[in-house]
DNA sequence: GCCGTTTTCGGCCCGACTGTTTTCAGTCG
């Protein structure tokens, strides 16, 4: 009996194996057909570590890296190019542009195979440690034959670390808390988790004695949407006494580094904060330091050296060694005869060539914008009454909002609460009577969030939608849908004459990135059809991302900024996907809610 | 390997902090 449940338990096992296997297979030819620039991007970061590893020219790792950050900030396929036009984009040369072709016609690369037999790829995980870089990673390899954090750690255990040349016992113990870490922790952490713990840092801070100013800088003051670490620059009387007072908080789980200028600590929660101290009048050299990106810092010593200038966190030094201090940041870029540069726009992506012609965009701000067109309330799976969203909205300044709650096909798989058509009725009627015993002009437009479904037609019928002010569709469900199902669902959907908004169009829920679609496709059709293409601010979506968001406008589609609020405190995060929206060099015009109560309700009448 | 207001070769950002050293290399931002 238990030879025969033994024989029972293989063959489920192997049969278990052999579906996996063609399932794989079935996951690998539907979204493997052909590398996407994020795949591309990946392998060029991947050789850049491993020659970093290998310890090649430290230039060409950079040529390497460079290449990446480039090709992930590309919207466009890379197939679309051939060597002549690839080689225009930046960081992108002839030796790289071949490599991309290369990856687009075999799918492989032979450099890249090369290199991994010489360099076990398995040492670039020992890189995400912190504190582990390449030259450890090496000598790890090396002296000791380690290819893995598990080797690293069995290692560290058994004490063959310290003797290592660099090495000591402390740094034997560093390792192994940096993998007790890494086993436990998120690595990075949605832009309004960190936002809130940064509001709450830079209070208590400025409270304390001495302080007379803390800013937020970093990856938070450009907007990413999400956050590794929190960097906070300040100015005190005295730095010592602030950088206790920092580090002895309850909160604090571990201090990183401390010193007078500069002191980094982990919380209890896992997210590390980095305080960085400076005098008044080498402030502005800090916040502009700080706020990064490296790769815009980089650009831009380079382009100080180029006019004699030697750039740091603490001013310009002169080819003769004079200081020119600068106590503001927009002293910085004025002093290299630049436009000041908005923290968003920071990325090395042609922001100082266009602020040296004074040609850098027209961002979109808060003020811009007079609508909020993707609001819920308790008629599904909002938190407020419409009156409590009205009011708040009047409360920020809004001039139109638009109900949207969600309907019943999104419930089966969400387990949202939806609004069914029966009480679509009951809602407009409470509209009307809210609408009527308002003191303010706020306009609220009866809308829907209308679920796109698998066979591309929507949950509410055309003549029910053709009574509503606005509506919104959006896909929530059958997420796991080919490419080319959801390419035709979003363009069946922009197709329909009723549907005036796409919300969230690839569903990104923060850690899920979102589906694939023919994105070009996509906003043609939007473009054709008038039909608008949202930036959710929901911190978790932030959809649109920055490149969709441009590549839309550049195909000549619309957009709409909303907070897909559940809650009146979520109508705030609409500063969010303005960020995204400032991260996609996006000026006001294209942007149906920066427009007029009384030319948006044109607009939609237009349209059916 | 990329790039050009020093343009087809020679240069490619700069400083704080740590842990190891005994003046500095490695890592990070």
């Amino acid at each position: 009996m238990v030879s025969f449940n033994k024989r029972v338990g293989t063959f489920i096992f192997e049969k278990s194996i052999m579906f996996l296997s063609i399932f794989l297979g079935l996951l690998y030819e539907k979204y493997n057909t052909r590398m996407n620039n994020e795949a591309i991007a990946a392998i060029f970061k991947r050789i850049a570590n491993l020659l970093e590893i290998k310890g090649e020219n430290r230039f060409k790792v950079l040529a390497y890296r460079r290449a990446a950050e480039s090709i992930h900030s590309i919207s466009t396929d890379l197939i679309e190019f051939d060597e002549q036009e690839l080689m225009q984009f930046p960081a992108i040369g002839k030796a790289i542009a071949g490599k991309i072709q290369e990856l687009n016609r075999t799918g492989k690369l032979e450099f890249l195979e090369k290199l991994e037999q010489e360099i076990p790829p398995t040492l670039i995980d020992l890189l995400e440690l912190q504190d582990i870089g390449h030259k450890k990673a090496a000598l790890f390899w090396k002296e000791v034959g380690i290819t893995t954090i598990e080797e690293l750690e069995i290692a560290a255990r058994a004490g063959r670390l310290q003797n290592l040349p660099g090495m000591g016992e402390k740094s034997e113990g560093r390792i192994l808390k940096r993998i007790e870490e890494k086993k436990a922790s998120i690595k990075r952490f949605p832009i309004n988790v960190v936002f809130e713990i940064a509001k709450d840092w830079k209070t208590r801070l400025e409270k304390f004695q001495g302080v007379h100013r803390i800013e937020i800088a970093g990856s938070l003051r450009r907007i990413l949407p999400t956050i590794g670490d929190l960097d906070l620059v300040g100015i005190a009387e005295e730095n010592e006494s602030v950088m206790d007072f920092f580090t002895s908080q309850r909160e604090v789980a571990e201090i990183l580094s401390s010193g007078t200028n500069k002191s980094s600590i982990m919380l209890s929660n896992g997210v590390r904060i980095q305080l960085w101290l400076q005098s008044k009048e080498r402030f502005g050299s800090l916040l502009q330091f700080v706020t990064g990106s490296k790769a815009h810092n980089i650009r831009l010593r380079e382009f100080a050296l180029k006019k004699g200038l030697s750039l740091s966190e603490h001013g310009f030094v002169t080819k003769d060694l004079k200081e020119i201090l600068c106590p503001l940041e927009v002293d910085v870029y004025a002093t290299l005869g630049l436009a000041f540069i908005p923290p968003e726009l920071r990325e090395d992506k042609g922001e100082i060539p266009a602020a040296e012609r004074q040609e850098l965009p027209n961002l979109i701000e808060r003020s811009n914008i007079l609508s909020d067109l993707h609001i819920h309330t308790i008629w599904s799976d909002g938190s407020h009454h419409i009156t409590e969203m009205a009011l708040s909205a009047e409360n920020r300044g809004l001039e139109a909002i638009a109900i949207t709650d969600h309907t019943p096909a999104s419930f089966k798989q969400c387990n949202h609460n939806f609004i069914s058509l029966d009480s679509l009725d009951k809602q407009k009627m409470e509209i009307d009577s809210i609408q009527k015993s308002l003191s303010s002009p706020l306009t609220i437009l009866k809308g829907i969030e209308v679920e796109i479904l698998s066979d591309g037609k929507l949950d509410f019928p055309d003549e029910v939608l053709s009574e509503l002010d606005i509506v919104l569709a959006s896909i929530h469900t059958n997420l796991d849908d080919s490419k080319a199902n959801i390419t035709r669902r979003l363009i069946n959907a922009i197709q329909n004459p009723h549907v005036d908004i796409i919300g969230h169009p690839s569903g990104r829920e923060y850690p899920f990135e979102g589906i694939e679609a023919d994105w070009d496709e996509v906003f043609k059709a939007a473009a054709d059809c008038d039909t608008a293409l949202e930036i959710n601010s929901n911190p978790l979506h932030l959809d649109l991302n920055e490149q969709r968001a441009a590549r839309a406008v550049e195909l000549g589609a619309w957009l709409a900024i909303n907070s897909d609020a559940h809650s009146s405190k979520d109508l705030d995060n609409m500063d969010f996907g303005i960020g995204i929206a400032r991260r996609a060099w996006l000026e006001p015009d294209r942007f149906i809610n920066t427009w007029s109560t009384g030319e948006l309700i044109s607009w939609l009448k237009e349209r059916g």
